[in-house]
RNA sequence: GGCGACGUCGCCAAGUGGCAAGGCAGGGGUCUGCAAAACCCCCAUCGCCGGUUCGAAUCCGGCCGUCGCCUCCA
């Protein structure tokens, strides 16, 4: 079996392959940090987090990017509001997401970017545009991509032109030469975080650092770019115009883009009124239970989201606890431990078989709940536990047996103190090193 | 109005041509001092209509419904 990935480019379902053998190189949009994030933000970055275990389990060294928008509009117009300065709002959210990310189990991505930290690489990659007359900068200092010039536009969101404006309502700058064209640089208003650029004092648009940071990151072309579907459009449409136009070569392999989650019905969002913060969650569920309810649901879909689908989660995580819990019985071998050993072999055959389709963790999630019944009916027959200890004590053995060859006494004497903890007692002989349980 | 997606048991939700996974809830048992847990059994023909096919939840067309995007958004 093979790892099948479906590709928001293309609508279909690709085998994975990956540019340089054995890594990924995987960019995924993370918040603009204006206010708290809520579980619409927790699902899509637990829904990468599964993406990125699973590869890392199949071999792959993941090199994993997020970023955080710390200089944006929102921002700004929030700092006005509540008399803060702009960056101090910003840098106490990016410290709140990530420790909310570490509370929800989720892997520390390999670089974290801030678009306040990586305005050289975007005034870099906005020059080469204005150079290669992609882009064009107006009297007051704004920056714009000419969209005209990508003759690709819209293949991620399948708009052409006229269909992407139709339905616009937002003015138009009058100094934009035409209605599609977007800003890459936005130049400074009287207190506004700005830098300096060959343009004079400004800011970077919102599309571009994502195109900056991956390019820094990454290199110019990378394998998965990832994010909510509310960013297809114009966001990564964007996002591929400009960084393709900048270097000339397809920018990413595949498109992932998670459903959204819905609270009754409606995606979640602060328009509406009607979202949940990590905080809220947090402070009345175990992270896994969350875990569990966006694994039980194909990622590309809406996620139903409410107060019975949290019980159902909490039930379902307490099953497969239970079947952790320690089996005591006396017996090792007939049966009862072949059926077990039969029904892990199938296990782990369906649970890759559903993740490699498209990281389809539902699937893979009722291959687990079968081993479940099979642990607790192995577990009601008799069936011991703690025979597969050995290998592991071996390993950690021969680990200590290099470590003393190398004359690190103080590491191996700790690998023997902390097995005796577990209640595994070493002892070293001229022979060599020989345990047992105590 | 344009673009895209979705509609599977009471609820959540897999499944893209061959007799519909899994979780929760529900019913009936086993076990148990009681309770819990666990285990066993039961519980859906897949929005509607038509078409293609030996055969469709799965392909095509139409209809109805829901949702996302088109403006900041995971």
């Amino acid at each position: 079996m093979a790892l099948v990935v479906y590709n928001t480019l293309t609508h279909e379902k690709e085998p994975f392959v990956t540019i340089e053998p054995g890594k990924v190189r995987m960019y995924v949009c993370g918040p603009t940090v204006y206010d708290e994030a809520h579980v619409g933000h927790a699902m899509s970055s637990i829904v990468f987090d599964f993406v990125r275990r699973y590869l890392e389990h199949q071999g792959y060294q993941v090199r994993h990017v997020m970023n955080f928008t710390d200089v944006d509009d929102k921002i700004i117009a929030r700092a006005a509001q509540i008399g803060e300065d702009p960056s101090a709002i910003a840098r106490r959210y990016v410290e709140q997401y990530q420790e909310q990310l570490s509370r929800l189990n989720v892997l520390q991505p390999t670089v974290f970017p801030r678009v306040s930290q990586t305005i050289p690489e975007i005034v870099r990659m906005v020059a080469g545009l204005v150079e290669s007359d992609h882009a064009y900068i107006t009297a007051s200092g704004d920056v714009y991509f000419r969209v005209r010039t990508d003759p690709d536009y819209g293949k991620l969101s399948r708009r052409k032109l006229a269909d992407a404006l139709a339905g616009t309502r937002v003015a138009s700058s009058e100094e934009k030469l035409e209605e599609e064209d977007f800003a890459l640089w936005k130049a400074a208003r009287p207190g506004e975080p700005s830098w300096d650029s060959p343009w004079g004092r400004g800011r970077p648009g919102w599309h571009i650092e994502c195109s900056a940071m991956s390019l820094h990151y990454l290199g110019d072309q990378i394998d998965i770019h990832g994010g909510g579907n509310d960013l297809v459009f114009p966001h990564h449409e964007n996002e591929i115009a400009q960084t393709e136009c900048f270097t000339g070569k397809p920018f990413a392999r595949y498109w992932m883009h998670n459903g959204m989650l819905q609270l009754k019905g409606e995606k979640m969002s602060k328009s509406l009124g009607n979202l949940v913060t990590i905080d809220e969650l947090l402070a009345a569920h175990d992270a896994d239970v969350f875990r569990m309810i966006v694994a039980g649901s194909q990622y590309r879909k809406p996620l139903a989201f409410d107060a019975d689908v949290l019980v159902d989660g909490e039930r379902a995580l307490a099953r497969l606890r239970t079947a952790l819990r320690p089996a005591t019985g006396p017996v090792t071998t007939g049966p009862a431990v072949d059926a077990l050993a039969g029904q892990v072999r199938q296990s782990r055959i369906a649970f890759e078989a559903a993740m490699d389709d498209d990281f389809n963790t539902a699937g893979a999630l009722a291959a687990l709940f079968d081993l479940v019944r099979a642990i607790n009916t192995a577990r009601d027959a008799g069936v011991a536990a703690g025979q597969s200890i050995a290998p592991f004590v071996e390993l950690l053995l021969t680990v200590r047996l290099e470590l003393r060859k190398a004359q690190q006494w103080a590491l191996a004497d700790k690998i023997r103190d902390e097995l005796k903890v577990l209640g595994v007692v070493v002892k070293d002989t001229a022979q060599g090193s020989s345990w047992r349980m105590d």
